[in-house]
DNA sequence: TCGAATTAAGAAAACGTTTTCTCAGTAGAC
DNA sequence: GTCTACTGAGAAAACGTTTTCTTAATTCGA
């Protein structure tokens, strides 16, 4: 089997304490001459210690759960990349979950992230029954969280986030200004707040702009490809739409679908706007105007605020940051 | 802080050992009425033994290590999402490690993983210089690793592949079927070896029509969409191609963008064949042409090799399954 | 009814570290 | 020269489990 502190020091010729103290740079207890006699002895026998046996007594890890819906979702992976970057500089990894934003899924990773003494959590799914629920658990055990993309009560956890409402105003007012007075709409699930939060700024634009909104216009995908080709489907057959705005680019992927099947021109016959700008609506035609967010950062900010909570036992206070968007202009709309 | 087995065992009145026993299942040693009792209290406080003190004792972690260049490709998150249903199933986590395919990284992970003490690793990841040296770390500490995609030395491992040779064959002869005889061909780097392998399909197949290969039609990218890009562009520039096969499908949309950027017609002036078939080449425009791999199935199918082994540990025999492959003829190919 | 076999249960060791406590030796102060 | 303070080092406890070993109690066979 592997080596053990207990050979090296043995090797060495001092006591495992000895050896204990070069491995964590204590200067107290030990000579100059000892710690390089020891140094050398790991050194050559390419000794690491065991992390479970170091947890099993320092109570952490250096491991932090990453809990998504998929990771399939283009966001979600931009996003545990940029966690995985910033976790990995501070010799942390993290441990994947997904969850489908599934109930049981949730509650079954956050019991096992306890069993395994992870030392933090980063949060983005969310469901509305389980608010409640994963809000007990996190504050029973109080485990380190920071919450993305997706708030759950939002005031009780650090997190970082977008102006939705902001973003979604900017993107319907571009619409507006191009004189589309039918916007259709296709949210998100009403249970994730970032939904609720981009319908307002859809609201508040048009009220902005004196034009009144329908409620026909509005409808709910499931923030991917299916969901977004479904509702644009049924609003481009059933209203007379001459925008529409996707809460989130998959779905807008979706829209490109539907109008192609209904022999519809994008943007001459109807303009689009996204919400993302993930990378592969490059491949898109006509390009995509999109609300840009920085899904990579938000991970690294996020990370970071988690690593702080943890590493100065900063758990009481909470601190949201926002970050910026921005809307890109590309070929998908066009005044009407 | 949280419970233990020592809380469980006063509470309930009995020895630890008690508790350990009705925590594992074990029938030796305990009644059912204390077994009932025991159950009870743990019911009661919402106990889970600690998994870190755990593995101390039992030599496993129930989790693997996740060894990929980076989950922001398409191909490897499709992977991971195939690896995690299967390992999750059977309780067990996955450690995600995104190497970039860089030495550095790569060596640092596996320590990591060797300190952490990951049951075992499913690796895709290559480097030429490499090979030696992460094949004696695996083999010193003997840790249970399957290979996926692109194999270090392979038959010391095992593994889940595709027939890539003959999946390159089927796509060149595709071409050449269409009359196709200056067919440019955008490898992957020369170092990972399914592009070597995938070009002597596409050698066996001119050599089978007859059709004379071109030395100066062969690009090198680097397996991402600026790498397809780059190369289609000196291809399409520089010589007298009417058709591209592109190794993977994020190259075959960096060849679309270069089309377009020079004025081509796909397939009208010139043919694209892909590899892959990642969901979001839906979103191109002509669809797609490309050779289909079961990405997600390859994860499920290496997990399933990766947990037999550890379970049983049948880390001596050595396992290749190979998985099928299937031409995808959609509209990007057409006769010369 | 007695000894053997079986069963239920607990005590203690073990896992590989870090940390606390103790101690011997030496330097410094007077 | 003695006492104090400090330094380098090791012994042992601790972390929370599982496992091995031991023991007490019960059942069984004759």
């Amino acid at each position: 089997m592997s080596l053990t502190i207990k050979d090296i020091a043995k090797m060495a010729g001092v006591s495992i304490t000895s050896v204990s103290r070069v491995l964590n740079n204590k200067t107290e207890g030990i000579s100059e001459s000892t710690r390089q006699r020891v140094l050398k002895i790991i050194e050559q026998h390419n000794y690491r210690p065991n992390a479970i046996a170091r947890s099993m007594i320092t109570k952490n890890t250096k491991t932090i759960g990453l809990i998504i819906p998929d990771i399939r979702n283009p966001f979600f992976s931009d996003l545990a990349r940029g966690i995985e970057d910033v976790a990995s500089e501070s010799k942390y990894s993290i441990l994947l979950c997904n969850t489908d934003s599934t109930l049981g899924k949730i509650i079954d990773y956050l019991w096992l992230l306890k069993e395994k003494n992870v030392d933090g959590m980063i949060f983005a799914c969310s469901d509305p029954t389980l608010n409640r629920e994963v809000h007990t658990f996190v504050k029973q055990n109080n485990i380190p969280v920071v919450i993305v993309d997706r708030g759950l009560e939002d005031q009780m956890y650090s997190g970082v986030f977008i102006d939705n409402e902001k973003a979604a105003y900017m993107a319907t007012k571009h619409l507006l200004e191009l004189s589309h007075t039918r916007i259709g709409c296709i949210s998100g699930p009403s249970f994730i707040k970032n939904s609720n939060e981009r319908l307002e700024g859809y609201f508040k634009a048009h009220q902005e702009f004196g034009v009144p909104t329908d409620k026909s216009l509005i409808r709910v995908g499931e923030y991917v490809m299916e969901g977004g080709y479904q509702a644009a489907k049924e609003l481009l057959e059933q209203t007379d739409v001459t925008a529409l705005f996707a809460f989130n680019d998959l779905m807008a992927f979706g829209v490109y679908q539907a109008a192609e099947e209904l022999g519809l021109k994008i943007p001459d016959d109807i303009s689009v706007v996204g919400f993302d700008n993930l990378k592969y609506n490059l491949l898109l035609h006509p390009k995509l105007t999109t609300m840009e967010q920085p899904i990579y950062e938000i991970g690294e900010v996020a990370t970071k605020l988690l690593l702080e909570q943890i590493e100065e036992g900063k758990s009481d206070q909470i601190k949201s940051v926002f970050l910026d968007t921005k809307l890109i202009v590309r070929e998908s709309t066009k005044k009407r």
